[in-house]
DNA sequence: CGAATTTCTTTACGGGTGTAAATTTTCGGT
DNA sequence: ACCGAAAATTTACACCCGTAAAGAAATTCG
């Protein structure tokens, strides 16, 4: 195939018999050369195979072609998935994703973001850590780096894109209430601002159906969730201290765990006959439907929040510059319903 | 902080009061440097916040300080876990991990490794889709790149880490047999070799315990292996045509499946009295603690075949020259004990 | 204290590409 | 065939850092 190495575009704007800046242009956009000249530089290029060096690009563009892709915590599946959908979508475009986790430690974050903006990005999706974060540095790095927040709302960055919490959580609150005892609600320590607001919609949904709200906050931070919820489920069963049979977790990982827990303990988790626990939870997680019983929950719009955010990304980037106001766009959540409530 | 913006390396040594080479030399080794030296440049570190830029550093090194890391799946989060030792691993080595995930597509793993290739990385850990990688794409990839192969094994690159399945399965087919009903083997179309040696493992072991051994094959393709687990689970159940009451499955993420399945259609799983169904796995994947039951499993390494994985090719890129044979190393599994078998 | 050694400074070039300016060629339409 | 517009070419410089060579300065050691 390679009849001759080709080290630099140099050498291959000779063998295409077409002048470096040219070559230069059509790598930046296929179009903006005459269609003869494109074809010229494909045919060299199917029997040379070369490809700019990309440090030597980005060397000198003030604008490159890299999109920072930030999560707290890549081996959570709810953001591998996330992850994936963005990869796709920047890759279709045109753009080089590049994904860091921060692995639920603020210095590795601060590091992420760091390394992140030495590779000068055309811009970023990022998902903080939220609570833990380091805000000073994530708001500089936005100040920076055209920057959309999805997932975890700080106040930085040019947007937000999420999940509308104060509609997901009062839809799956309103089910609950409306075919068995009304929902006590289990959470974390709080390691984001959705865990507040879901809290807090859950507290308001309760009051306006007449009904006692009760959070229960398990002990423990880190990322562990399935853990947490296992080690504290045992406990309340244990103690019997769980003020309702029907549990609405703060996500579906504290709820898998709490699945467990019941399983232990000899806890029939469902709402069928025979039941003892009804438990829901948050997000549609990618295994929730492999639980058993199956989890009854409700879906964030990963498909939605995914593009949304990178559309809005690509038109700050296009546009060149950023909108005076700091959009956020919330998507609903649908209420899926399985077995476990 | 910054008292002033720090355009380059140029403008940093002059408010560090040190020459541009100097510099150049302190951030490639900072220990090549005279301590005073070093003292000064850090202070002025700590004042101006300067960090090289990435590609004017990596276009005249010949050996870049990246490291490319591709896995068959990211939203796998036994692929996540492992990224994530690897990650820090080489980080605190100095080096730069950059992950890329084949989303279990042949294209896409393609693709991945001709951008890495363009990045010009010191060396590269793969994990290959396996049966669906296009070998030849591989192996021209690691004949340039140094290149160590984990988890799956092709006959590519400079020396392969995994499990010694040869291991693992005869000691779970051991305890299955020991303990109840001697086991059938429920696998997947076979995405990698890991997938054929454990099941021609699990054959071995049946034999020299003196039991027929007996393979389930489940239709269709994909990294949805949980879906899988369900769909043909619960196929085979309600035809009855699991040929024993204890199931040893390929992978945790299948047993998933397969739990799921069982809960589906009334069976109880695990090895109490009341049980009509044993469940086994293979991995220890995060979640298989969190299955209800819990998950009897065998355990990969991750630690050690991460640890190694790194150690290999950091000697290959330090050493500089590439090992005549082709180490394999194979770390064994361990029994994990749970409730579902 | 002086000599040998180490380390730093100065100077200069190179890497592969982006990009601007001026000029020439090509193309489409009359 | 001609003319204006579009596109390509030539030339030149920039980007930021690695790195080599030669000389100057600092350190170490006898």
């Amino acid at each position: 195939m390679a009849l001759q190495k080709i080290k630099n575009m140099e050498e291959f704007a000779e063998v295409s018999g077409i002048s470096r800046p040219t070559v230069s242009k059509y790598f930046h956009d296929p179009d903006s050369v005459r269609k003869s000249t494109r074809a010229k530089i494909e045919a060299a290029l199917e029997t040379y195979d070369y490809r700019p060096n990309i440090f030597a690009i980005n060397q000198n563009r003030k604008l490159t072609k890299t999109i920072g892709v930030l999560v707290p915590y890549l081996s959570d599946p709810f953001f591998a998935e996330m992850v994936r959908l963005i990869e796709r979508r920047c890759i279709d475009a045109g753009f080089w994703p590049i994904v860091f986790s921060a692995h639920g430690q603020q210095s590795l974050e601060n590091n992420a973001l760091s390394t992140l903006e030495t590779l000068r990005p055309a811009g970023a999706l990022i998902a903080p850590l939220g609570r833990s974060s380091d805000f000073e540095v994530v708001q500089q790095f936005s100040e920076r780096v055209p920057t959309v927040v999805f997932d975890s709302n700080m106040s930085v960055g040019e947007a937000f894109v999420g999940s509308n919490n104060g509609q997901s959580i009062p839809l799956i609150v309103d089910y609950l209430c409306r075919t068995g005892e009304p929902p006590c609600f289990f959470e974390m320590e709080p390691v984001n601002p959705n865990a507040n607001k879901r809290r807090d919609a859950y507290v308001g949904a309760m009051e306006r159906l007449g009904f006692d709200p009760h959070v229960i906050q398990a002990q423990g931070g880190g990322w562990a969730f399935e853990q947490i919820g296992l080690t504290e489920g045992k406990r309340l069963i244990a103690e019997r201290s769980l003020p309702s049979d029907t549990v609405l977790c703060s996500n579906d990982r504290l709820a898998v765990g709490l699945i467990a827990a019941a399983y232990e303990k000899g806890l029939r988790v469902g709402h069928g006959p025979g039941c003892a626990l009804r438990i829901a939870g948050h997000d549609d997680h990618p295994w929730s439907q492999f639980t058993a019983p199956p989890l009854t929950t409700v879906s964030q719009d990963y498909k939605s929040i995914t593009d949304r955010s990178v559309e809005i990304l690509f038109d700050l980037i296009e546009g060149g510059q950023r909108p005076s106001d700091r959009p956020e766009v919330l998507f609903d959540g649908k209420l899926v319903l399985r077995e476990s409530a």
